[in-house]
DNA sequence: GTTAACCGGATCTAGACAGCATGTC
DNA sequence: CTAGATCCGGTTAAC
């Protein structure tokens, strides 16, 4: 089909497809023209990554935007966000606005209710239908990128309510459903009253197979030569087959670098194979590659002071990088795009990168095809879906001829199993997971609170409209579980049910625009009333109540304890510990030795805990306490001022969990504090300092220098050493005294200065108070810094 | 005597969403 | 019902 015959879309659009090198639709756009999609007709299109969903989502965003209307495009993962924010912001010049909202950003300038097109996580989207965002209801066209994640048993939910709400709430919603092939996309169809685009076509071509012994086995039947020599492993032969393979024909070597993706399914793996591929990579650099990763190499150490950033620092000088979500933002970004610009040629990951933003490949290994899983007792094979989605990053538009990806079987047995199993394997269906109790116990809540239903009918009603229902002929599964969950709900003071009829409790309202989990919300309430009945009387530990469920274990000490403990002092710990052994809380794993290492650091602060500590022979709920007191050490080690490289030693973890963790109980503390105005209880000042503690990573007398924009925690100490105690003080102080903390750098103390309000920030004509001592770090430091004022050390900003 | 190769047992395990206030014309 | 790569320490073999 030729963009002019494009019907219903904005005039520019076909010029402007033509200026982007696109005179003709793929075969799957135009069946999805042919449906209506630039028509207001809803579609479900189901074509593999990388075959031009984009353009379809475009094409029913801009011809809704057309007819009047405003468009919601709802994507899995923030970094996403920014990528189809970017990707859209192409329609600026042509009059269209774009915003995005996450949870830690949202577009400035203009409300989102002004803009034509929104980009949006579906946590966000649900809650903003949450809080009655007054613009949802003008939406004419909403895209739900990714939809087989409905079966995600975690977040899968959230999806499948989100759109059966705006949907409910905008019954002409036209309503586009981006999803990977899958086995029941008639079912997805069906369910969104959608017409079917189902298609296996690829603008590149894929060849799938199996390296075993000698040879690549490919799915057409072919072998190809690929020898594994002396002591090498198979996936390192592979690399060296992609390195050699992409040297030009007559010798020349071209700048190509066929590069290879590699997933394993460990972090540990991903290094120690990145460390080891490094050196089968190096010999095929040329000297300016050489230099220019260098430069990459120094500024992964720039970005953090661990072990795993030199560890990736000296893979990337040779080529070779590994990717993990364990990794600082600004590590993973410099690897992506060292990868994009072909300067690194393998990347061993881990599944992020299959999920997230989009590094294709010249080949992919799947090296791993098996990930522990608890819940399975060991090793689970990975998803044909998962597989799928990994193989797919082979092929880099308009450069290979076509992709490659290749599973490795070190047996012949292997190498049959994994044809049966993924090569020749179609996906499963995608099935609902909204039945489980969790995800239940959450939108329930939301959907009674936010006014979607009144009623056990209507609520009963409400949730017909889901995916789950449409797949289930049991309905009274569901009904069951619905019932369980209104009794807890009543029960812990969010629900009130009177006859059928249902209210949610101010409480209610408050944690379902607090998007907390309810179960969270009641930890934490119930947390605050232990420290509020504690606290002030220490004798208060004899109470009945108290002693109920955990037995005499935990009253002894407490009883020791709490005559020290000043009433109106509610310790950081213990609110840390409080939002750790909260289900949003992702918590850590307890290594061999931690056990004894917690425990004993449990019977020294228990005093602090605002809870009373399970008795040893419940395992699990006393294990679920120790770790969440290691989580809560973490975030305490961080709200020190612990150096990064301590605390990723001391947990075992990566500069990016370490920001992980603190956002999390960031946004956990934040909800804290509202919920302890709801209660009325007297902890709000205590909990919102440790919020900032934590937000800033610093010790309570630096909160309020750490408040002012440029100022982290490395310059909130210097200044506090040089004996600048808080903002006020800070606009009042010298200036070379001011720039002496600074180390001398002038842009970033005008920059400070503005922040915190100086009337005239000019550092022009100022030298250095060389009476101030500065302690210098680490050598390379200096380098850090340089003139842009929110650059690397001002951890706490939470750049985007 | 030093180093390399080998062996066996212990260890460890993917990912990542969300509040609120604020601002603007 | 189900694992396997890596790491670490100790031993032996090789030089």
């Amino acid at each position: 089909m030729d963009v002019a015959d494009l019907p219903g879309v904005p005039d520019w659009l076909p010029g402007h497809l033509r200026a982007e090198g696109i005179e003709e639709l793929y075969p799957p756009q135009a069946e999805a023209v042919e449906s209506g999609v630039t028509e207001g007709g809803n579609i479900v299109a189901a074509i593999p990554t990388a075959s031009g969903k984009t353009l379809v989502a475009e094409l029913a965003m801009l011809s809704a935007v057309a007819r009047g209307g405003k468009a919601l495009y709802i994507v899995p993962l923030r970094a996403l966000a920014s990528e189809k924010q970017a990707e859209f912001e192409q329609f600026e010049q042509y009059g269209l606005s774009v915003g995005v909202s996450t949870g830690n950003y949202e577009s400035d300038g203009g409300w989102l209710g002004d803009k034509d097109i929104v980009v949006a996580t579906s946590e966000k989207v649900d809650s903003l239908v949450r809080n009655d965002a007054p613009w949802l209801e003008d939406l004419t066209c909403v895209v739900s990128d990714e939809v087989h994640l409905v079966d995600d048993g975690q977040r899968g939910p959230t999806l499948e309510v989100t759109l059966a709400k705006l949907r409910r709430l905008n019954p002409d919603l036209q309503t586009v459903a981006l999803s990977a092939t899958i086995g029941n996309a008639e079912e997805l169809a069906e369910w969104l009253d959608a017409e079917l685009v189902d298609s296996d076509w690829r603008p590149i071509e894929l060849q799938k197979g199996v390296h075993y012994g000698q040879a690549l086995h490919l799915e057409d039947g072919s072998q190809q030569r690929l020898a594994v020599q002396n002591s090498e492993k198979p996936t390192a032969a592979v690399v060296r087959d992609t390195l050699q393979d992409d040297h030009g024909e007559d010798g020349e070597v071209t700048e190509e670098g066929g590069s290879t993706l590699v997933f394993v399914n460990s972090r540990r793996n991903a290094e120690a194979a990145a460390g080891r591929l490094a050196s089968t990579v190096r010999p095929h650099l040329s000297g300016d590659e050489k230099g220019q990763l260098e430069g990459i190499a120094a500024d992964i150490r720039d970005v953090s002071d661990t072990e795993t950033s030199d560890d990736l620092a000296d893979a990337v000088a040779d080529g070779a990088a590994f990717h993990h979500a364990g990794l600082a933002r600004g590590h993973r970004e410099l690897v992506e795009q060292a990868f994009q610009d072909r300067l690194v040629k393998v990347v061993c990951a881990t599944p992020t990168l299959a999920a997230g933003v989009n590094t294709p490949s010249r080949r992919v290994v799947v090296r791993d095809w098996r990930r522990y899983d608890g819940s399975a007792g060991g090793m689970a094979p990975l998803s044909v879906l998962e597989v799928h989605q990994m193989m797919g990053r082979a092929g880099r538009p308009g450069l290979d001829p076509y992709g490659e990806a290749v599973l490795v079987a070190s047996s012949h047995d292997e190498l049959d199993e994994l044809f049966e199993r993924y090569v020749w394997a179609d996906p499963e269906p995608v099935r609902s997971k909204l039945a489980a109790e969790p995800a239940l116990r959450t939108h329930i809540l939301a959907t009674v609170s936010s006014g979607f239903a009144r009623s056990r009918t209507e609520l009963l009603e409400f949730l017909e409209q889901t995916l789950y229902a449409s797949q289930t002929d049991q309905g009274g599964r569901l009904e069951r579980v619905v019932d369980d969950v209104l009794t807890y709900l009543e029960r812990n003071g969010f629900l009130e049910v009177n006859a059928g009829e249902l209210d949610a409790t101010s409480l209610g309202h408050t944690v379902s625009r607090l998007y907390l989990d309810p179960m969270s919300a009641a930890e934490i309430v119930d947390g605050l009333e232990y420290w509020a009945r504690h606290a002030g009387e220490p004798e208060a530990s004899d109470e009945p109540v108290d002693a109920t469920a955990d037995g005499a274990f935990s009253t002894a000490s407490e009883l020791a304890e709490e005559t020290e403990a000043d009433p109106e002092d509610i310790s950081a710990l213990g609110l840390y510990h409080l939002v750790s052994r909260t289900p949003d809380m992702y918590q850590l794993y307890l290594r061999s030795g931690d056990r004894e290492e917690y425990e004993m650091e449990l019977y020294e602060r228990e005093a602090e805990l605002l809870g009373p500590t399970p008795s040893e022979f419940e395992d699990e709920r006393f294990e679920d306490w120790l770790s969440a007191l290691k989580t809560a050490r973490l975030l305490e080690d961080w709200a020190s001022e612990v150096d990064e490289e301590t605390i990723t030693e001391r947990y075992g973890v990566g500069p990016g969990d370490i920001r992980g963790k603190v956002e999390t109980a960031q946004w956990l503390l934040g909800a804290a504090e509202s919920l302890a105005g709801e209660v009325d209880s007297d902890a709000a000042r205590a909990i919102s300092q440790a919020r900032i503690r934590v937000e800033h990573g610093v010790r309570e007398e630096l909160v309020d220098l750490a408040g002012v924009r440029g100022v982290g925690r490395k310059r909130a100490r210097r200044l506090f050493e040089a004996g600048i105690g808080d903002r006020a003080e800070l606009r009042d102080a010298a200036k070379p005294v001011v720039l002496a903390a600074l180390r001398g750098r002038r842009k970033t103390a005008e920059n400070v200065l503005e922040n915190a309000g100086h009337r005239n920030p000019s550092m022009e004509g100022v030298e250095p108070d060389p009476d101030v001592e500065v302690h210098e770090e680490s050598p390379r430091d200096g380098e850090e810094e340089d003139d842009d004022e929110t650059s690397d050390d001002q951890s706490s900003l939470g750049d985007f």
